[in-house]
DNA sequence: CGTATTTGACCAGCGC
DNA sequence: GCGCTGGTCAAATACG
């Protein structure tokens, strides 16, 4: 009697097992999937870059031919707008030198010492796609050594790097590159909300005390994942619906 | 060999 | 103008 259910469990553990296998393969077949798109979608994304970037300028120089002497009316171009976001995260006990692993591609560009820090101050630029606008800076806090203050200017002129989110899952130690990595973006939402009433040091603080008390919450994480799962899959229903189409 | 980083030179703004 | 400071350039160098 009881041999028949013990029997009967272990055939259950086996077909589950057999099952979670499986699921194991399919995973990994659908990661190996979402790289290779990923990795074409940015090339895509490239293209379409340079193509609209070929048809602006020459937009630019068939306008400029016909600049008369009426005008005199400067295209004074709105640049001042430039949105700024100061991001705090916290350093990795491991790394030396200054972050670079936070989604796009950055070449740095100078180092300082500044009056202020006795640590240096870097200068980066996104080389993601060419003529991308937006900068970084980054230097360590100056009563946190641990603490990266981090400084993003403009906003990128092509896509964010979907490959991010494939290197999640890729990374030996997910989990804290994971956490890092949503509350940076957190932190970038929140400071860019708060950044027009005040500019203070105490209010980044708390915004990032307030982020790691979200990373703490189980059920924020949890929609969070939810959301970012979502996003991801749309991203993956656009990308085969373009595959397929041509 | 092509590309990214390093690092001193260089420049622009500001207070004096 | 002068010196200081934060930001950028670019030649040299390191790296894979
Ligand atoms: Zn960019």
């Amino acid at each position: 009697m009881d041999g028949h259910q013990y029997i009967s469990h272990k055939e259950k553990v086996e077909n589950l097992k057999l099952q979670l296998e499986s699921l194991s393969r399919e995973n990994e077949n659908l990661k190996m999937m979402i790289e290779v798109i990923s990795d074409r979608y940015n090339i895509l994304q490239e293209h379409v870059q340079r193509k609209t970037e070929e048809r602006m300028s020459g937009a630019i120089t068939t306008n400029s031919l016909g600049h008369g002497g009426i005008g005199s009316n400067k295209m004074v171009t709105a640049d001042p707008v430039v949105k700024t976001s100061q991001v705090f995260v916290r350093a990795k006990p491991s790394e030396k030198s200054l972050i670079v692993k936070d989604g796009f591609h950055w070449r740095k560009y100078g180092q300082k010492f500044t009056k202020d820090n006795p640590s240096p101050r870097a200068y980066f630029k996104c080389s993601m796609a060419p003529g991308c606008p937006v900068k970084k800076k980054v230097q360590r806090s100056v009563e946190d050594e641990s603490i990266l203050m981090v400084t993003y200017e403009g906003e990128h002129s092509h896509g964010v790097p979907y490959s991010t989110v494939v290197d999640f899952s890729s990374s030996p130690d997910h989990s804290l590159v994971s956490a890092n990595l949503f509350r940076s973006t957190i932190a970038i939402d929140l400071t860019q909300n708060l950044a027009t009433d005040t500019k203070n040091e105490d209010t980044c603080k708390r915004v990032e005390e307030y982020a790691e008390t979200l990373t703490k919450d189980p059920n924020y994480m949890m929609a969070l994942a939810k959301a970012v799962a979502h996003s991801i899959t749309k991203q993956i229903i656009v990308l085969a619906i373009l595959e397929i189409d041509p």
